[in-house]
DNA sequence: TATTGTTATACTCTATAACTATA
DNA sequence: TATAGTTATAGAGTATAACAATA
């Protein structure tokens, strides 16, 4: 339970940090991380857990910075698609990277620690869509 | 690796949501949550990895609601020592509480899987002092 | 000289409420 | 009527810089 909660601060300082060397906050840092494929507004507010309103700041802040860009969407003319330009996917690449370089506790176990890992997280994340 | 940034993820919301019951910020609830003992400002800032300027006004809001009091250090008249109040400490045991009964996840493993998670963890973990 | 805590400042995040344009 | 996104607003967190008191 400690454990969980050193290990929740322990991740985030590291992607706080991670994110501020690219002069990205942490909301910033998180929503180019979910930027995989283009994504309503709308769905950014659930995956960030927060509301819709403060969305449109943060993709402002980033497009400002040429890291996303609005897309309108066809199909809907309410829905604006956000996405990663060329230069966001080439900072969430790094981002990830370097993560995965500080992290590096998981990936030096051997297979049978990581099956008991994922097990075990497994139970503790009934819930989580992220 | 995505399982730990779900489970930071998770851990970070329950706790959020928590405090919110009680009308309290993230920070305010992990302030209350770390003042087990006194401690100087300073320590406080260093603990919740932010500016030592911010550690006052945190401190304001919660000792405006009588949660936390300053009292003055006899051996170094530069710091000021800060504590929870009786109500202070009522709140963290209802935060406490209530964080274990929503995160049962890990009190329903099996001694086997316990530990296993507590060996995982100690690996990520090199350099937690929270 | 160095450290502790505060203040002032500017920026970001945050929820709420009111608005628009679509559906 | 309901939903997607925006704007306005107020409160809270954030780092930086400058300051007073103390070491």
């Amino acid at each position: 339970m400690d454990q969980l909660a050193q290990a929740a601060a322990l991740y985030y300082r590291n992607f706080a940090a991670v994110a501020a060397e690219r002069d990205l906050t942490l909301m910033q840092g998180k929503m180019l991380s979910l930027l995989r494929r283009p994504m309503p507004m709308r769905a950014l507010a659930d995956l960030l857990a927060c509301d819709a309103s403060n969305v449109t700041g943060i993709v402002d802040r980033l497009g400002a910075r040429g890291l996303v860009r609005r897309e309108a969407d066809p199909s809907d003319r309410r829905v604006k698609m956000v996405m990663l330009t060329e230069e966001g996917e080439e900072t969430v690449r790094q981002i990830r990277s370097e993560l995965m370089s500080n992290l590096t506790g998981l990936e030096s176990l051997g297979e049978e620690d990581r099956h008991a890992f994922q097990r075990l997280l497994s139970q503790v994340l009934p819930a989580v869509s992220t």
